[in-house]
DNA sequence: GCCAACGTTGGC
DNA sequence: GCCAACGTTGGC
């Protein structure tokens, strides 16, 4: 689509030097000629649609808007060849209905042709006013509730499209009805042209005027219209009574009523309510059609020519082609068109976005070797600690070593970190270690997924059958699936004891293991430490691939041919080169 | 009686 | 002024 937008400009551009506002009739034979030479070399003959006819025929007299320098054919405009000698500035009507400050302009000299010409384009705007009218009292002929004209696209739509809010909102779509209004595409576009539209423009609020070339043309009123269609309104309530008045007289009755609760306020309420009501009428009514509209931009529902390359079918209610096959050869010649120049352009310009990524990968790279090393360091660190065990295991008890339990009478408590009650000094590691793991056993981490890790896992990995999921817990401290071992009564400690505060020397602790208080469980701590560093540099090394596979993904996406097709670097001042490396 | 959808209301 | 919500209406 972008292709052909840009084809589209470029011509407009090459037709702005030629032509440059109208065009004189006596040179308007070559001016046809070398348009249609240069869209025969451009080969888009005939497939640009002109003027509010939308039609591509550019051989009779035309006229370029000075603002919007959209292509108009005199005939349909009501400009002839002759008014156009004596303009000098044209501006079509959509333009002048969306900006009011534009004004036609003419030639001074010609100033008397303007008599004229202002006929003319009276005669254009009665035209159009008599066009207009006679829709709207097409419309207010029929039913109070019909919003239709009959005539539009909208108005001969079937069936709704499902996809807009108020369909959605439908049960048939499984909405709850809470909207109740028409589907969008087929409200009619011309009700919402002659009853309001004309009060937003003499506000000019600007923002309501997002509309189509089409209904701004056709808003195109002067001031004497836009107080008939003030007046409307009015008229349709009136029309509502009158039509109630036929119906049973219990709905008349029904209106006393309602006028009765209202009391005092009701002598007042006409002209209130109708200055309310036309202004709700008119904003509902302006954004129903910008609603429309858009909706039209993406589902138009006209009928219009297959966009499929030499193709002269019509194309399919709601696509822009006839056939998937159309499609599919536009999108195949798009690619064959676009893709060369495109990848020539790629291996041309430098790539801040690849450079970057390239640097991350490295960066990346190094930071996952880093964490390897670790963990074999962590392993080895594992294999000490089962070496110490060991040795441990060989030594004899010494009941006097320093640190088994003695009774001793000077006995000082403390309290727990857990669970906060009294303990003594000597059992309170034992106790701390019991109360912590008693507190963990009420928390669980489960996965669905078990642990895949090379060597040892330090999870616990229990299988939940009934759950069907994995424990999560360090194996070494897991309390509800790792029984404590028994410990033989003349088991010895076998703890390095340091040789200060941060040192630990070969010596080791030959106190009974059962009796030892001041290295409760050194052993399991120590490898529950080491685990923890491991699962530390698991999980780098997972945050690290999931970085790489991210760039991986961006460096591909950037180089494919989707990612060439949809994007492409400008270089808005090629006099100061882009540099490959920002930093 | 059902249903589509119009027109009004009141909250924001 | 905008807009969601809903009472009401007219066609079937």
């Amino acid at each position: 689509m972008a292709e052909g937008g840009t084809e589209h400009t470029s011509k407009k551009e090459k037709k702005g030097e030629i032509a440059h506002k109208f065009v004189l009739p006596e040179r308007q034979a070559k001016v046809n000629l070398l348009i249609k030479a240069m869209e025969q070399a451009t080969g888009d003959v005939g497939d640009t649609l002109y003027c509010i006819c939308r039609s591509s025929d550019c051989e009779r007299f035309m006229i370029g808007c000075d603002h919007c320098e959209e292509w108009y054919h005199g005939d349909c405009i009501g400009v002839t060849q002759l008014d156009a000698r004596s303009i000098k500035r044209y501006y079509c009507d959509a333009c002048r209905a969306r900006n009011p400050s534009l004004e036609i302009q003419y030639k001074n000299k010609k100033k008397e042709k303007r008599v004229s010409e202002s006929s003319d384009q009276e005669r254009f705007d009665k035209h159009h006013k008599e066009y207009r009218s006679k829709l709207r009292e097409k419309m207010m002929a029929k039913s109070r509730t019909t919003r239709r004209c009959g005539e539009c696209s909208a108005c001969h739509r079937n069936e709704d499209c499902g996809r807009c809010d108020f369909c959605k909102d439908m049960r048939k779509f499984g909405g709850i009805n809470k909207l109740r209004q028409k589907c969008r595409l087929r409200q009619c576009t011309n009700y919402g042209i002659s009853t309001s539209d004309k009060g937003s423009v003499a506000t000019d609020t600007g923002s309501e005027r997002a509309v189509t070339d089409l209904s701004d043309f056709e808003d195109d009123f002067d001031e004497e219209e836009a107080y008939e269609n003030v007046k409307v309104a009015p008229k349709k309530r009136e029309r509502r009574t009158s039509s109630s008045e036929a119906s049973p007289k219990k709905k008349k009755d029904k209106k006393k009523v309602k006028s009765k609760e209202k009391g005092k306020k009701t002598p007042e309420k006409p002209q209130c309510a109708i200055n309310s009501q036309k202004s709700r009428q008119k904003s509902s009514l302006s954004r129903r059609r910008t609603e429309v509209d858009d909706a039209l931009e993406t589902d138009d529902d006209m009928p219009r020519q297959c966009y499929g390359p030499a193709c002269i079918e019509p194309a399919r209610l709601g696509s822009k082609y006839c056939s998937d096959e159309c499609g599919m050869k536009l999108a195949k010649s798009r690619i064959y068109e676009i893709l060369p120049s495109r990848i020539q352009q790629w291996h041309s310009s430098p790539c801040v976005g690849e450079d970057n990524n390239k640097k991350l990968l490295e960066q990346l790279r190094q930071e996952t070797i880093e964490a390897r090393l670790k963990l074999r360091q962590l392993d080895l660190k594992i294999q000490e600690l089962d070496a110490l065990v060991e040795r441990g295991k060989h030594l004899s008890v010494v009941a006097e070593q320093e640190g088994a339990e003695q009774d001793e009478d000077t006995e000082l408590s403390i309290y727990c970190v857990t669970c906060g009650s009294e303990v003594s000094q000597k059992g309170a590691l034992r106790h701390m270690e019991k109360c912590y793991l008693k507190f963990e056993a009420q928390t669980s981490f489960w996965s669905i997924y078990k642990t895949r890790i090379e060597g040892n896992s330090m999870f616990c990995d229990f299988y939940n059958p009934q759950q069907k999921m994995y424990c999560k817990r360090l194996k070494i401290l897991c309390p509800e699936h790792t029984k404590e071992p028994k410990v033989n009564p003349d088991a010895v400690c076998g703890c390095p004891i340091p040789v200060n505060l941060f040192t630990e020397g070969d010596v080791l602790c030959r106190a009974p293991k059962r009796k030892c208080v001041k290295h409760f469980c050194w052993e399991k701590l120590r490898r529950a430490e080491i685990d923890m560093q491991r699962l530390r540099q698991w999980m780098k090394l997972d945050d690290l691939f999931e970085q790489e596979r991210n760039i991986r993904m961006a460096m591909s996406n950037r180089m494919g041919v989707l990612g060439l097709m949809l994007h492409q670097t400008v270089d808005h001042d090629p006099t100061t080169p882009m540099k490959t490396t920002p930093n």
